[in-house]
DNA sequence: GTATGATTCAAACGAACGTTTGATTCAATG
DNA sequence: CATTGAATCAAACGTTCGTTTGAATCATAC
Protein backbone atom coordinates (compact mmCIF):
# COMPACT_ATOMS: atom_id res chain seq x y z
CA UNK A 1 0.00 0.00 0.00
CA UNK A 2 1.44 3.49 -1.00
CA UNK A 3 -0.07 5.71 1.89
CA UNK A 4 -2.38 5.39 4.97
CA UNK A 5 -2.01 1.27 4.92
CA UNK A 6 -5.37 2.05 4.53
CA UNK A 7 -7.09 -0.22 7.38
CA UNK A 8 -7.65 2.10 10.45
CA UNK A 9 -11.02 1.53 10.46
CA UNK A 10 -12.27 3.72 13.06
CA UNK A 11 -10.71 6.66 10.98
CA UNK A 12 -12.79 5.94 8.01
CA UNK A 13 -16.36 6.41 9.90
CA UNK A 14 -14.89 10.18 11.55
CA UNK A 15 -14.04 11.35 7.99
CA UNK A 16 -17.28 10.45 6.70
CA UNK A 17 -18.89 11.86 9.32
CA UNK A 18 -16.92 14.97 9.31
CA UNK A 19 -16.83 15.50 5.24
CA UNK A 20 -20.88 14.80 5.59
CA UNK A 21 -21.34 17.58 8.32
CA UNK A 22 -19.21 19.96 6.36
CA UNK A 23 -20.79 19.38 2.81
CA UNK A 24 -24.56 19.52 4.67
CA UNK A 25 -23.75 22.90 5.90
CA UNK A 26 -22.65 24.45 3.00
CA UNK A 27 -24.97 22.94 0.58
CA UNK A 28 -27.89 21.36 2.21
CA UNK A 29 -28.70 17.82 2.23
CA UNK A 30 -30.38 16.85 -0.89
CA UNK A 31 -27.69 18.59 -2.81
CA UNK A 32 -24.60 17.37 -1.23
CA UNK A 33 -24.58 13.59 -2.78
CA UNK A 34 -22.72 10.08 -1.94
CA UNK A 35 -20.22 10.78 -4.32
CA UNK A 36 -19.67 14.29 -2.60
CA UNK A 37 -19.29 12.96 0.93
CA UNK A 38 -17.05 9.94 -0.12
CA UNK A 39 -14.39 12.15 -2.57
CA UNK A 40 -13.98 14.97 0.12
CA UNK A 41 -13.32 11.84 2.49
CA UNK A 42 -11.40 10.16 0.30
CA UNK A 43 -12.73 6.81 1.19
CA UNK A 44 -14.63 4.28 -1.58
CA UNK A 45 -18.25 4.83 -2.85
CA UNK A 46 -19.83 2.34 -1.10
CA UNK A 47 -17.83 3.06 2.15
CA UNK A 48 -21.10 5.32 3.92
CA UNK A 49 -23.77 1.99 3.03
CA UNK A 50 -21.60 -0.12 4.70
CA UNK A 51 -20.84 1.39 7.94
CA UNK A 52 -24.13 3.83 8.01
CA UNK A 53 -26.95 1.84 6.16
CA UNK A 54 -28.13 4.47 4.20
CA UNK A 55 -27.56 7.91 3.43
CA UNK A 56 -30.52 9.21 6.30
CA UNK A 57 -28.83 7.02 8.95
CA UNK A 58 -25.65 9.06 8.22
CA UNK A 59 -27.61 12.40 8.63
CA UNK A 60 -28.70 11.08 11.74
CA UNK A 61 -25.07 10.35 13.07
CA UNK A 62 -24.01 13.68 11.92
CA UNK A 63 -26.33 14.92 14.50
CA UNK A 64 -26.57 12.65 17.01
CA UNK A 65 -22.76 12.80 17.72
CA UNK A 66 -22.11 16.28 17.99
CA UNK A 67 -26.27 17.04 19.72
CA UNK A 68 -25.48 14.72 22.76
CA UNK A 69 -22.22 16.84 23.93
CA UNK A 70 -24.14 20.19 23.11
CA UNK A 71 -27.57 19.14 24.91
CA UNK A 72 -25.38 17.31 27.98
CA UNK A 73 -23.84 20.53 28.77
CA UNK A 74 -26.47 23.13 28.28
CA UNK A 75 -28.31 20.43 31.12
CA UNK A 76 -24.96 20.83 33.49
CA UNK A 77 -25.06 24.48 33.37
CA UNK A 78 -28.63 24.47 34.03
CA UNK A 79 -28.31 21.81 36.92
CA UNK A 80 -25.07 24.20 37.84
CA UNK A 81 -27.54 27.23 38.28
CA UNK A 82 -29.96 25.60 40.12
CA UNK A 83 -27.66 24.37 42.68
CA UNK A 84 -26.31 27.70 43.03
CA UNK A 85 -29.79 29.05 43.60
CA UNK A 86 -30.27 26.42 46.29
CA UNK A 87 -34.06 25.52 45.96
CA UNK A 88 -35.08 29.07 44.67
CA UNK A 89 -36.13 29.77 41.59
CA UNK A 90 -33.08 30.33 38.88
CA UNK A 91 -33.13 34.26 37.11
CA UNK A 92 -34.68 33.74 33.64
CA UNK A 93 -31.33 35.72 32.58
CA UNK A 94 -29.30 32.95 33.90
CA UNK A 95 -31.22 30.06 32.24
CA UNK A 96 -31.09 31.88 29.00
CA UNK A 97 -27.31 31.91 29.31
CA UNK A 98 -27.67 28.73 30.47
CA UNK A 99 -28.69 27.47 26.85
CA UNK A 100 -27.34 29.87 24.55
CA UNK A 101 -24.00 30.27 25.94
CA UNK A 102 -23.23 26.79 25.57
CA UNK A 103 -24.39 27.22 21.94
CA UNK A 104 -21.95 30.18 21.19
CA UNK A 105 -19.41 28.63 22.77
CA UNK A 106 -19.57 25.22 20.90
CA UNK A 107 -20.00 27.80 17.36
CA UNK A 108 -16.83 29.43 18.64
CA UNK A 109 -15.11 26.41 18.78
CA UNK A 110 -13.29 26.79 15.08
CA UNK A 111 -10.62 23.41 15.95
CA UNK A 112 -13.36 20.38 16.24
CA UNK A 113 -15.73 21.29 13.71
CA UNK A 114 -18.07 22.46 16.66
CA UNK A 115 -18.93 25.83 13.97
CA UNK A 116 -19.46 23.76 11.04
CA UNK A 117 -22.10 21.73 13.18
CA UNK A 118 -23.88 24.70 14.79
CA UNK A 119 -24.17 27.05 11.22
CA UNK A 120 -25.79 23.30 10.12
CA UNK A 121 -28.14 23.25 13.47
CA UNK A 122 -28.89 26.60 13.05
CA UNK A 123 -30.51 26.59 9.55
CA UNK A 124 -31.90 22.61 10.24
CA UNK A 125 -34.56 23.60 13.05
CA UNK A 126 -36.26 25.01 9.75
CA UNK A 127 -35.70 22.46 7.54
CA UNK A 128 -38.82 20.88 5.73
CA UNK A 129 -37.73 17.56 5.68
CA UNK A 130 -39.88 15.44 8.04
CA UNK A 131 -37.11 12.88 9.52
CA UNK A 132 -34.70 15.08 10.21
CA UNK A 133 -36.94 17.09 12.07
CA UNK A 134 -38.34 14.10 13.83
CA UNK A 135 -35.32 12.76 15.26
CA UNK A 136 -34.32 16.66 15.93
CA UNK A 137 -37.29 17.15 18.36
CA UNK A 138 -36.59 13.35 19.99
CA UNK A 139 -33.02 14.65 20.91
CA UNK A 140 -33.94 17.64 22.25
CA UNK A 141 -37.61 16.39 24.55
CA UNK A 142 -35.17 16.58 27.77
CA UNK A 143 -33.77 19.38 27.57
CA UNK A 144 -36.53 21.21 26.58
CA UNK A 145 -38.70 19.59 29.31
CA UNK A 146 -35.93 20.44 31.92
CA UNK A 147 -35.31 24.47 30.46
CA UNK A 148 -39.12 24.83 30.29
CA UNK A 149 -39.51 24.06 33.52
CA UNK A 150 -37.04 26.36 34.88
CA UNK A 151 -38.52 29.27 33.16
CA UNK A 152 -42.14 28.75 33.92
CA UNK A 153 -41.11 28.43 37.78
CA UNK A 154 -38.55 31.55 37.33
CA UNK A 155 -41.93 33.54 35.60
CA UNK A 156 -44.72 32.40 37.46
CA UNK A 157 -46.88 35.17 36.36
CA UNK A 158 -46.04 34.76 32.78
CA UNK A 159 -48.48 33.06 30.37
CA UNK A 160 -46.41 29.98 29.45
CA UNK A 161 -47.66 30.38 25.56
CA UNK A 162 -45.63 33.93 26.12
CA UNK A 163 -42.53 32.39 27.14
CA UNK A 164 -42.77 29.52 24.73
CA UNK A 165 -43.05 32.25 21.87
CA UNK A 166 -40.18 34.51 23.30
CA UNK A 167 -37.86 31.35 23.85
CA UNK A 168 -38.87 30.78 20.04
CA UNK A 169 -38.04 34.59 18.79
CA UNK A 170 -34.40 33.85 20.68
CA UNK A 171 -34.19 30.41 18.92
CA UNK A 172 -34.14 32.27 15.69
CA UNK A 173 -31.94 35.22 16.79
CA UNK A 174 -29.20 32.97 17.91
CA UNK A 175 -29.66 30.34 14.44
CA UNK A 176 -29.13 33.88 12.66
CA UNK A 177 -26.69 35.17 14.67
CA UNK A 178 -24.52 31.61 14.39
CA UNK A 179 -24.89 30.99 10.40
CA UNK A 180 -23.91 34.21 10.64
CA UNK A 181 -22.44 36.40 7.41
CA UNK A 182 -24.39 34.32 5.29
CA UNK A 183 -27.74 35.61 5.94
CA UNK A 184 -25.80 38.86 7.21
CA UNK A 185 -24.35 39.41 3.54
CA UNK A 186 -27.83 40.13 2.35
CA UNK A 187 -27.47 43.42 4.12
CA UNK A 188 -24.44 44.65 4.09
CA UNK A 189 -21.03 43.64 1.55
CA UNK A 190 -18.36 43.84 3.37
CA UNK A 191 -18.54 42.26 6.56
CA UNK A 192 -15.92 40.51 8.85
CA UNK A 193 -16.38 41.02 12.15
CA UNK A 194 -16.36 37.26 13.37
CA UNK A 195 -15.06 37.39 17.03
CA UNK A 196 -17.03 35.01 18.98
CA UNK A 197 -16.92 36.36 22.22
CA UNK A 198 -18.08 40.00 20.88
CA UNK A 199 -20.84 37.71 18.76
CA UNK A 200 -21.49 36.00 22.72
CA UNK A 201 -21.87 39.55 23.92
CA UNK A 202 -23.88 41.28 21.12
CA UNK A 203 -26.77 38.30 21.04
CA UNK A 204 -26.71 38.16 24.93
CA UNK A 205 -27.74 41.76 25.27
CA UNK A 206 -30.13 41.18 22.37
CA UNK A 207 -31.91 38.22 23.66
CA UNK A 208 -31.75 39.33 27.46
CA UNK A 209 -33.65 42.57 26.23
CA UNK A 210 -36.39 40.69 24.13
CA UNK A 211 -36.72 38.60 27.36
CA UNK A 212 -37.67 41.39 29.30
CA UNK A 213 -39.24 43.86 27.75
CA UNK A 214 -43.01 44.37 28.90
CA UNK A 215 -45.48 42.05 27.49
CA UNK A 216 -47.68 42.94 24.60
CA UNK A 217 -51.10 44.86 25.07
CA UNK A 218 -53.51 42.05 24.96
CA UNK A 219 -51.36 39.42 26.96
CA UNK A 220 -51.20 42.15 29.92
CA UNK A 221 -54.98 42.50 29.59
CA UNK A 222 -55.78 38.76 29.98
CA UNK A 223 -53.94 38.66 32.53
CA UNK A 224 -55.28 41.87 34.25
CA UNK A 225 -58.81 40.13 33.91
CA UNK A 226 -57.64 36.86 35.04
CA UNK A 227 -56.43 38.59 38.25
CA UNK A 228 -59.23 40.90 39.09
CA UNK A 229 -61.41 37.52 38.71
CA UNK A 230 -59.51 35.73 41.01
CA UNK B 1 -62.61 19.22 -24.40
CA UNK B 2 -64.02 17.91 -21.46
CA UNK B 3 -63.21 20.22 -19.12
CA UNK B 4 -61.82 23.99 -19.15
CA UNK B 5 -61.04 24.00 -22.69
CA UNK B 6 -57.68 24.07 -21.88
CA UNK B 7 -56.04 26.94 -23.43
CA UNK B 8 -56.81 30.06 -21.06
CA UNK B 9 -52.63 30.83 -21.00
CA UNK B 10 -52.52 33.48 -18.20
CA UNK B 11 -53.90 30.69 -16.04
CA UNK B 12 -51.36 27.89 -16.29
CA UNK B 13 -48.38 30.02 -15.18
CA UNK B 14 -50.18 31.13 -12.07
CA UNK B 15 -51.06 27.54 -11.55
CA UNK B 16 -47.58 26.37 -11.54
CA UNK B 17 -45.88 29.44 -9.30
CA UNK B 18 -48.66 28.76 -7.01
CA UNK B 19 -48.51 25.14 -7.03
CA UNK B 20 -44.43 25.53 -6.64
CA UNK B 21 -44.36 28.17 -3.61
CA UNK B 22 -46.83 25.44 -1.42
CA UNK B 23 -43.97 22.72 -2.54
CA UNK B 24 -41.38 24.20 -2.07
CA UNK B 25 -42.62 25.81 1.42
CA UNK B 26 -43.35 22.42 2.45
CA UNK B 27 -40.28 20.14 1.22
CA UNK B 28 -37.35 21.75 0.42
CA UNK B 29 -36.58 22.94 -3.57
CA UNK B 30 -34.07 19.84 -4.26
CA UNK B 31 -36.82 17.77 -2.91
CA UNK B 32 -39.57 19.30 -5.40
CA UNK B 33 -39.55 17.56 -8.14
CA UNK B 34 -41.02 19.21 -11.80
CA UNK B 35 -43.52 16.41 -12.13
CA UNK B 36 -44.80 17.14 -8.23
CA UNK B 37 -45.21 20.58 -9.15
CA UNK B 38 -46.52 20.19 -12.67
CA UNK B 39 -48.85 17.26 -10.88
CA UNK B 40 -50.56 19.33 -8.44
CA UNK B 41 -50.98 22.40 -10.81
CA UNK B 42 -52.59 20.34 -13.20
CA UNK B 43 -50.63 20.43 -16.19
CA UNK B 44 -48.00 18.98 -18.54
CA UNK B 45 -44.57 18.20 -17.46
CA UNK B 46 -42.93 20.18 -19.62
CA UNK B 47 -45.53 23.58 -19.19
CA UNK B 48 -43.19 24.55 -17.06
CA UNK B 49 -39.68 24.59 -19.09
CA UNK B 50 -41.74 26.02 -21.91
CA UNK B 51 -43.16 29.28 -19.53
CA UNK B 52 -40.37 29.46 -17.15
CA UNK B 53 -37.33 27.76 -19.23
CA UNK B 54 -35.78 26.08 -16.42
CA UNK B 55 -36.50 25.01 -12.94
CA UNK B 56 -34.13 27.66 -11.18
CA UNK B 57 -36.06 30.28 -13.56
CA UNK B 58 -39.21 28.74 -12.00
CA UNK B 59 -37.67 29.32 -8.57
CA UNK B 60 -36.73 32.87 -9.68
CA UNK B 61 -40.11 33.86 -10.76
CA UNK B 62 -41.72 32.66 -7.00
CA UNK B 63 -39.88 35.02 -5.69
CA UNK B 64 -39.95 37.93 -7.67
CA UNK B 65 -43.68 37.40 -8.10
CA UNK B 66 -44.38 38.06 -4.44
CA UNK B 67 -40.86 40.29 -3.35
CA UNK B 68 -41.49 43.24 -5.42
CA UNK B 69 -44.51 43.83 -3.64
CA UNK B 70 -43.40 42.85 -0.22
CA UNK B 71 -40.83 45.43 -0.25
CA UNK B 72 -42.58 47.94 -2.36
CA UNK B 73 -45.14 48.24 0.43
CA UNK B 74 -41.79 48.47 3.09
CA UNK B 75 -40.32 51.26 1.09
CA UNK B 76 -43.74 52.84 0.98
CA UNK B 77 -44.61 52.59 5.01
CA UNK B 78 -40.73 53.76 5.86
CA UNK B 79 -41.86 56.95 3.31
CA UNK B 80 -44.73 57.86 5.43
CA UNK B 81 -43.00 57.68 8.55
CA UNK B 82 -39.91 59.70 7.44
CA UNK B 83 -42.84 62.28 6.02
CA UNK B 84 -44.59 62.22 9.04
CA UNK B 85 -41.21 62.70 11.01
CA UNK B 86 -41.12 66.22 8.87
CA UNK B 87 -37.16 66.17 8.56
CA UNK B 88 -36.28 64.47 11.77
CA UNK B 89 -34.80 61.23 12.29
CA UNK B 90 -37.59 58.67 12.73
CA UNK B 91 -37.71 56.39 15.31
CA UNK B 92 -36.22 53.99 15.92
CA UNK B 93 -39.53 51.47 16.99
CA UNK B 94 -41.14 53.18 14.05
CA UNK B 95 -38.47 52.05 11.43
CA UNK B 96 -38.89 48.55 12.79
CA UNK B 97 -42.32 48.63 12.99
CA UNK B 98 -42.29 49.80 9.02
CA UNK B 99 -40.17 46.93 8.07
CA UNK B 100 -41.80 43.96 10.33
CA UNK B 101 -44.92 45.45 10.14
CA UNK B 102 -45.42 44.64 6.55
CA UNK B 103 -43.86 41.00 6.66
CA UNK B 104 -46.12 40.08 9.77
CA UNK B 105 -48.77 41.42 7.74
CA UNK B 106 -48.28 39.47 4.81
CA UNK B 107 -48.17 36.81 6.47
CA UNK B 108 -51.28 36.98 7.99
CA UNK B 109 -53.10 36.95 4.23
CA UNK B 110 -54.32 33.65 4.03
CA UNK B 111 -56.52 34.21 1.13
CA UNK B 112 -53.84 34.68 -1.38
CA UNK B 113 -50.64 32.20 -0.31
CA UNK B 114 -49.23 35.50 1.27
CA UNK B 115 -48.51 33.31 4.67
CA UNK B 116 -47.00 30.43 2.58
CA UNK B 117 -44.69 32.46 0.90
CA UNK B 118 -43.69 34.19 3.79
CA UNK B 119 -42.49 30.78 5.60
CA UNK B 120 -41.07 30.22 2.51
CA UNK B 121 -39.48 33.16 2.59
CA UNK B 122 -38.36 32.93 6.21
CA UNK B 123 -36.30 29.77 5.53
CA UNK B 124 -34.69 30.90 2.14
CA UNK B 125 -32.49 33.41 3.99
CA UNK B 126 -30.21 30.81 5.23
CA UNK B 127 -30.85 28.24 2.01
CA UNK B 128 -27.52 27.45 0.92
CA UNK B 129 -28.50 27.38 -2.53
CA UNK B 130 -26.06 30.32 -3.76
CA UNK B 131 -28.33 31.13 -7.00
CA UNK B 132 -31.11 32.19 -4.48
CA UNK B 133 -29.08 34.14 -2.18
CA UNK B 134 -27.83 36.35 -4.99
CA UNK B 135 -31.22 37.14 -6.80
CA UNK B 136 -32.30 37.39 -2.43
CA UNK B 137 -29.43 40.17 -2.25
CA UNK B 138 -30.43 41.96 -5.41
CA UNK B 139 -34.20 42.24 -4.73
CA UNK B 140 -33.56 43.09 -0.93
CA UNK B 141 -30.74 46.00 -2.10
CA UNK B 142 -32.87 49.18 -2.16
CA UNK B 143 -34.54 48.01 1.18
CA UNK B 144 -31.27 47.44 3.37
CA UNK B 145 -30.14 50.60 1.80
CA UNK B 146 -33.23 52.78 3.16
CA UNK B 147 -33.51 50.62 6.00
CA UNK B 148 -30.55 51.22 6.97
CA UNK B 149 -29.85 54.79 6.16
CA UNK B 150 -33.03 55.29 8.39
CA UNK B 151 -31.18 53.86 11.17
CA UNK B 152 -27.72 55.23 11.16
CA UNK B 153 -29.91 58.28 10.93
CA UNK B 154 -32.18 57.86 14.03
CA UNK B 155 -29.14 56.27 16.31
CA UNK B 156 -26.03 58.30 15.23
CA UNK B 157 -24.11 57.22 18.83
CA UNK B 158 -24.57 53.63 18.06
CA UNK B 159 -21.61 52.00 15.96
CA UNK B 160 -23.33 50.74 12.89
CA UNK B 161 -22.26 47.09 13.14
CA UNK B 162 -23.66 46.61 16.14
CA UNK B 163 -27.16 47.88 14.51
CA UNK B 164 -26.23 45.75 11.40
CA UNK B 165 -25.95 42.93 14.12
CA UNK B 166 -28.99 43.69 15.56
CA UNK B 167 -31.13 43.87 12.57
CA UNK B 168 -29.58 40.38 12.05
CA UNK B 169 -31.30 39.40 14.74
CA UNK B 170 -34.25 40.48 14.38
CA UNK B 171 -34.55 38.77 10.98
CA UNK B 172 -33.98 35.84 12.92
CA UNK B 173 -36.58 35.99 15.27
CA UNK B 174 -39.19 37.07 12.91
CA UNK B 175 -38.38 34.21 10.50
CA UNK B 176 -38.96 31.72 13.26
CA UNK B 177 -42.38 33.62 14.23
CA UNK B 178 -43.39 33.10 10.83
CA UNK B 179 -42.01 29.75 10.10
CA UNK B 180 -44.17 29.79 13.14
CA UNK B 181 -45.35 26.34 14.72
CA UNK B 182 -42.53 24.20 12.63
CA UNK B 183 -40.20 24.85 14.47
CA UNK B 184 -42.20 25.45 17.50
CA UNK B 185 -43.54 22.03 18.17
CA UNK B 186 -40.02 20.98 18.26
CA UNK B 187 -40.31 22.53 22.01
CA UNK B 188 -44.28 21.94 22.29
CA UNK B 189 -46.05 19.36 21.12
CA UNK B 190 -49.52 20.63 21.44
CA UNK B 191 -49.61 24.55 20.57
CA UNK B 192 -52.41 26.02 18.33
CA UNK B 193 -52.70 29.63 18.87
CA UNK B 194 -51.97 30.94 15.44
CA UNK B 195 -53.70 34.22 15.93
CA UNK B 196 -51.55 36.43 13.43
CA UNK B 197 -52.83 39.66 15.21
CA UNK B 198 -51.39 38.78 18.75
CA UNK B 199 -48.26 37.52 17.05
CA UNK B 200 -47.63 40.29 15.66
CA UNK B 201 -48.04 42.08 19.22
CA UNK B 202 -45.97 39.25 20.87
CA UNK B 203 -42.75 39.80 18.14
CA UNK B 204 -43.12 43.26 18.11
CA UNK B 205 -42.55 43.31 21.97
CA UNK B 206 -39.83 41.14 21.74
CA UNK B 207 -38.25 42.94 18.76
CA UNK B 208 -38.23 46.67 20.18
CA UNK B 209 -36.98 45.07 23.72
CA UNK B 210 -33.94 43.51 22.35
CA UNK B 211 -32.96 46.80 19.86
CA UNK B 212 -33.32 49.16 23.30
CA UNK B 213 -31.42 46.61 25.17
CA UNK B 214 -28.05 48.22 26.73
CA UNK B 215 -25.44 47.88 24.53
CA UNK B 216 -22.70 45.34 25.41
CA UNK B 217 -19.89 46.13 27.79
CA UNK B 218 -17.16 45.64 24.85
CA UNK B 219 -19.33 47.71 22.38
CA UNK B 220 -19.76 50.63 25.09
CA UNK B 221 -16.45 50.54 26.43
CA UNK B 222 -15.24 51.24 22.95
CA UNK B 223 -17.54 54.21 22.35
CA UNK B 224 -16.56 55.51 26.04
CA UNK B 225 -12.74 55.53 25.16
CA UNK B 226 -14.03 56.93 21.60
CA UNK B 227 -15.69 59.70 23.18
CA UNK B 228 -12.69 60.29 26.15
CA UNK B 229 -10.12 60.90 22.78
CA UNK B 230 -12.41 63.70 21.20
C1' DG C 1 -61.71 27.93 -44.13
C1' DT C 2 -57.12 28.12 -44.16
C1' DA C 3 -52.71 29.81 -42.47
C1' DT C 4 -50.14 31.12 -38.28
C1' DG C 5 -48.24 31.36 -33.88
C1' DA C 6 -48.88 30.03 -29.19
C1' DT C 7 -49.72 26.39 -26.13
C1' DT C 8 -50.38 21.57 -24.64
C1' DC C 9 -49.36 16.82 -24.94
C1' DA C 10 -47.16 11.97 -24.63
C1' DA C 11 -42.86 10.17 -24.97
C1' DA C 12 -38.27 9.92 -24.65
C1' DC C 13 -33.40 11.71 -23.52
C1' DG C 14 -28.95 11.42 -20.97
C1' DA C 15 -27.24 12.34 -16.45
C1' DA C 16 -27.03 11.80 -11.68
C1' DC C 17 -28.81 9.75 -7.77
C1' DG C 18 -28.71 6.12 -3.59
C1' DT C 19 -27.85 1.52 -3.12
C1' DT C 20 -26.22 -3.35 -3.96
C1' DT C 21 -23.09 -6.84 -5.43
C1' DG C 22 -19.19 -9.99 -5.38
C1' DA C 23 -14.49 -10.13 -5.49
C1' DT C 24 -10.37 -8.56 -2.99
C1' DT C 25 -7.52 -7.07 0.79
C1' DC C 26 -6.61 -6.35 5.46
C1' DA C 27 -5.66 -7.65 10.65
C1' DA C 28 -6.23 -10.95 13.95
C1' DT C 29 -6.90 -15.89 15.78
C1' DG C 30 -5.88 -20.68 16.31
C1' DC D 1 0.34 -20.78 7.72
C1' DA D 2 -4.44 -21.46 7.01
C1' DT D 3 -8.88 -19.46 8.43
C1' DT D 4 -12.07 -16.10 9.50
C1' DG D 5 -14.69 -11.85 9.74
C1' DA D 6 -14.36 -7.07 8.89
C1' DA D 7 -13.36 -3.51 5.64
C1' DT D 8 -12.42 -1.74 1.00
C1' DC D 9 -12.83 -1.74 -3.83
C1' DA D 10 -14.57 -1.28 -8.86
C1' DA D 11 -18.56 -1.96 -11.18
C1' DA D 12 -23.11 -2.15 -11.92
C1' DC D 13 -28.13 -1.88 -10.48
C1' DG D 14 -32.76 0.32 -11.10
C1' DT D 15 -34.93 4.77 -10.30
C1' DT D 16 -35.70 9.44 -10.60
C1' DC D 17 -34.32 13.72 -12.03
C1' DG D 18 -34.61 18.12 -15.30
C1' DT D 19 -34.97 18.84 -19.90
C1' DT D 20 -35.98 18.21 -24.94
C1' DT D 21 -38.55 16.74 -28.87
C1' DG D 22 -42.05 16.69 -32.44
C1' DA D 23 -46.66 16.04 -33.16
C1' DA D 24 -51.39 17.57 -31.81
C1' DT D 25 -54.54 21.21 -30.48
C1' DC D 26 -56.04 25.60 -29.61
C1' DA D 27 -57.25 30.86 -30.67
C1' DT D 28 -56.84 34.26 -33.90
C1' DA D 29 -56.30 36.86 -38.34
C1' DC D 30 -56.75 37.01 -43.10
Amino acid sequence: MSETTHKQTPETRERILDAAEGLFMAHGFEATSMRMITGMAHVNLAAVNYHFGTKDALIHEVFRRRLRDLNRRRLAALSAEEVAAGGAPVKPSRIVEAFFGVSIEMASDTQHGGATFMRLLGRTYTEPNEFVRKFLAEEYAEVVDRFMGALYRALPDVPREEILWRFHFMMGAMSYAIAGTDALQLFAGEFDDKDPARLMERLMSFLLGGLRAPLPATTAQHMESRRNAA
